[in-house]
DNA sequence: GAATAATAGTTGATTTTGTAACTAACAAGA
DNA sequence: TCTTGTTAGTTACAAAATCAACTATTATTC
């Protein structure tokens, strides 16, 4: 029994996976990167602040399935760039509520407008119904719901 | 005209396929880091040495579209360990052959079933028709065919 | 209410990646 | 042939990610 030899490396998922999370990453990043001088786990923060309101590291870390240090030092940055504003929180002081200053919420405003507008060229490579199957596998691939 | 408000960040493609890839290599990555001690540049190099038989660094920066330093690093590493011989070649004697050598060879075929199974487990979550689609979109976000 | 364990977040050391400059070999045109 | 340009691959340095150890605070247990 001769071994079977049909295994192409670009199917296989975690490839093909990364590599389209690469490339359909390179255009915003250009955005926030070369724009905003931020990286991406900054605007990762930025976005959740922005989208969710106020929260903790903690809780961004959890939905943004990102290490601690990651957040701490993105917080850090945003924070030494007054986008966002730290507070004790007085019920557990260990932990700050993070929130967004108002020149912190104009970028993530003109930002999230051209996430918009990136996330619609990306989508215009598929049908709608595509889109929403793609969605939904990735958010299961995600571990998400 | 008040701003909308229905972006979700969990919707964001560049997000999305990002927290999938990742998640979605944890699985195989404790194969080949924990186990076999390689990092993904070099299971990388390894499987197209394995998969297309002899190549040289710059053919297989094409194919895995990896940058020439990750992949001069990565051969170096796996020449290093003996999984692969590098030859100059005569017609050219800026590049080199690369080839597997029989040790090499062997973690190929190892790391390779491991990946056949892990891609097996990852397809169950889906139809056979949605792994096709899946495939297909990520070929194109990709930016592969 | 001490002592111990657990948690939020930070910091430092190490590893890995990214960027740019470099060497060596080939290619093309004058 | 000599100059100029291009290409394959490496190396050095800077930026970023990872991992472990740390501080401060809260929770738990005896």
């Amino acid at each position: 029994m001769t071994e079977k030899d049909d295994f192409d490396l670009r199917n296989f998922m975690p490839f093909l996976l990364n590599l389209a999370a690469e490339q359909s990453s390179l255009g915003f990043q250009r955005t926030y990167k070369n724009r905003y001088g931020m990286l991406r786990t900054e605007w990762r923060v930025l976005f959740h602040l922005g989208n969710y309101g106020e929260m903790t590291a903690k809780e961004i870390g959890e939905r943004a399935v990102m290490h601690k240090t990651k957040i701490s030092r993105a917080v850090a940055k945003l924070s030494q760039r007054r986008y966002l504003t730290r507070t004790r929180d007085e019920h557990d002081r260990r932990s700050e509520r993070l929130t967004l200053t108002p020149a912190g919420l104009v970028v993530y405003r003109e930002l999230r407008q051209e996430a918009e507008a990136y996330e619609t060229q990306l989508g215009k490579q598929f049908t709608a119904g595509e889109v929403v199957l793609l969605r939904m596998m990735l958010r299961r691939l995600a571990g998400l719901d």
